[in-house]
DNA sequence: TCTTTATATGCTTTTATAAACATATCGAAT
DNA sequence: ATTCGATATGTTTATAAAAGCATATAAAGA
């Protein structure tokens, strides 16, 4: 009979919730971080090839569930807007990330541990 | 500002790989105890109200991505036939859950842990 | 050989999700 | 007032995933 440990790899996925609805997990962390770098939610969408439009949702989302307030918008003016992250939208993001990593490395060590 | 640790949930998931495919899931893992169960692949979709056809087609997938064989079919005879879970199948079972359950206890841990 | 009951699949129809397209609006600066 | 670039949404179209329906097949036992 094979091992199965050495073949098997694990995969997860984690999400942080608020109220019962989904407002992080690593796809809208990633919108976050490209509006963090870029100042602008199109340039984030366009970043990650993804539509504007479903960008724009996906923000709406998290904004409508976060237990913070993650983003500043602006309208209008000198370069027509732009989108910001506020400072507790940073430490969501931070928190989120460095938890990921966390299980991450955590998972890793189980692996090793698993015997058949 | 509002502590945010206090209200967030962390929900997660995983999934055991085998060739860059997935192969064991939730999902996949309770079809395949109620099988266990049953030992019968239809009483096992009918339990948890999912489609013949659906479950079927999922334990397909199972047995052509498991890189050990997880279940012994049976068609015809007596009763018409009927699906058991093999020893390694079993095996299988039992890692993955396990594995699930630490992942949770670890991040159980972790959220307590969380300071802002 | 006919019955029984679970597995094995093809085919069609819904439903859900995502993509695409089209505009409207905002407000500083010119 | 007009321009400009980014946000804000309604509407429609295309794709994909799930459900539903129908039927064939296997093989032990009566």
């Amino acid at each position: 009979m094979k091992k199965i440990n050495k073949q098997i790899e694990v995969v997860f996925r984690l999400w942080f919730y608020s109220n019962k609805d989904k407002f992080l997990g690593k796809g809208r962390v990633e919108l976050l971080q490209r509006i963090d770098d870029t100042g602008s939610l199109a340039k984030a969408a366009e970043g990650m090839k993804m539509s504007y439009r479903q960008a724009w949702q996906m923000l709406k989302e998290i904004n409508e569930r976060a237990p913070v307030p993650i983003v500043e918008k602006h309208l209008g003016g000198k370069n027509g807007g732009g989108t910001i992250i506020t400072k507790e939208g940073k430490k969501a993001i931070k928190t989120f990330v460095d938890f990921e990593l966390k299980v991450a490395e955590f998972i890793k060590k189980e692996i090793a541990r698993l015997k058949f």
